[in-house]
Order: structure tokens, then sequence, then C-alpha cells
DNA sequence: TCATTAATTTTCT
DNA sequence: AGAAAATTAATGA
């Protein structure tokens, strides 16, 4: 078996870890250092901020509230990425909060330009960092229009296993922690539709999920499930 | 075809 | 043991 039936996809597959901006490491003795234990808030919603977050180490999450009281989640902040609530204008509905205990390193603009003054590459690998954020949720928006929940589900799984699973005989092995309520919030499908489908993909013996690890038994009719109606 | 709610059971820490 | 996650069933859009 080689790897022919793998095709590359750009971009991240999860929203996390985006385009990381190390080269922020050796300016932090610029901004303000702090720490901020696991559950707590960074930034609670329509909190000014405009100061530029670099991620030491933990992580962080970042949704968006709703009239109703839902909330969206967007994206993680992984250690070494970093994050900007608002820049420009005041007012914001987003939420940041710590996922794990994560030391962040508050740049405030003035400090950001310092930097940039001194360092150009840091320009670039903030852009970079951003337009993989919009590249992210461009397609998000359009799989949102045209895909019906059970596909967005089964083409994050397939392309998980193209991107990282590791063909070992006769299956592939996604090392992935994620949840089934994390795939659901990433896909924008209910986490009680994601259960379903999970039962539906082990049942046919496509795959397998546990814990920490996906196993992929039947690739192509996996790939094949993307366009099919699927019966509840 | 799916979201939603609620009620249980299973798994993690 | 308590929290979080997963499952199952029922209802409605």
């Amino acid at each position: 078996m080689d790897d022919s039936i793998k095709r590359q996809i750009p971009g991240p597959l999860i929203p996390e870890s985006f385009y990381p901006v190390d080269r922020l490491e050796k300016y932090m003795h610029l901004g303000r250092t702090r720490m901020f234990p696991k559950g707590s808030i960074v930034l609670s919603q329509g909190k000014e901020s405009n100061a530029l977050m670099y991620v030491q180490s933990g992580c962080l999450a970042v949704s968006m509230g709703a009239d109703d009281g839902h909330n969206k989640f967007l994206f993680h902040i992984g250690a070494r990425s970093i994050g900007m609530a608002t820049f420009l204008s005041e007012y914001h509905e987003l939420q940041i909060y710590a996922v794990k205990n994560t030391t962040i390193c508050f740049f405030t603009v003035e400090q950001v330009l310092e930097i940039f003054h001194e360092d150009e590459q840091v320009i670039l690998d903030i852009l970079q960092n951003i337009l993989t954020k919009v590249y992210y949720f461009m397609a998000q928006a359009r799989d949102l229009n045209f895909c019906r929940p059970s596909s967005r589900v089964f083409r994050l799984l397939y392309n998980l296993c193209i991107r990282e699973g590791k063909y070992t005989g006769d299956h592939y092995v996604i090392h992935s922690n994620l949840t089934q309520k994390a795939i659901g919030e990433i896909t924008g499908t209910h986490y009680v539709t994601v259960c379903k489908l999970f039962n539906i993909l082990e049942k046919q013996g496509i795959l397998k999920k546990t814990k920490d690890k996906i196993y992929v038994y039947e690739l192509e009719k996996l790939k094949n499930m993307i366009n099919e109606v699927i019966e509840y």
C-alpha cells in the first residue's frame, strides 16, 4: 500500500496553532508578561483591549458571544502563537479564556511598532498568522454554506487522516485527542449528531475512535461517505 | 436531515 | 468521588 491516494490539504484543519510567531520570543522583555491559571478569563466580552498577545506557553480559547446567550467557539491560541482582539476599534464581542495554565506576553501598540522597526520579519510573520486565520474562516464559511453537517464531520476526519494518519500495514492511525464535543464545535454540528455519525462509521467498520487515537480502516469508504446522505 | 432537550451511562482525573 | 464526555431516546423544525 502506498500513499498515492494522499493529497495535501493546505492550511490548518483544526483551528489551533495557527502560524507561529516565535520571533516575538526575543522581544518579551519589552512587553508585560502575565500568568493566567487554567479556566481564568483573559478578556471578557466587550472589554477594551489594544494589546497584542503572545502566548509563550499554555493555550487560550477564543469565542464569540451571541444575542441569545450562545457562545460560538472560534479557535485556540496555542504556544508561540498570537492573538489580537481590537487593535483598531474599542468594541468587540470576543471572549478569551485560558484552557490551560498560560503565560501571555502583552505588547502595546507602541511596543509592537518598536519591534517592527527593529525586526521587519516579525511584520510578515504576524501577517502570515492573520492570513492563515482568515483563510481558515473563509473555508469555514464556504463549508457552512454548501455542505451538510455530516459532510463537514466526515471531511474533517478524512483530511485529518490524509494529513497526519500513519499507515500501519492495513489501516491508518491518527494521533488526536479531539473529543466529540470539540469536533462538533469545529465543524458547526451538534455533539449528539457527531456521536451518531461516529456510531455509523464504527458499525460499518470504516473507522473507530478512542480517547487519543482514531483508527481508519477504510479510507476510500470514508471519502465516499462525505457525499452520501446519512440516515440517522 | 439535523438540532435540541433530557435522562443515563461511561470515562477521565 | 465528582466532572466531563459519550450515548440513547424522544420531539420538533
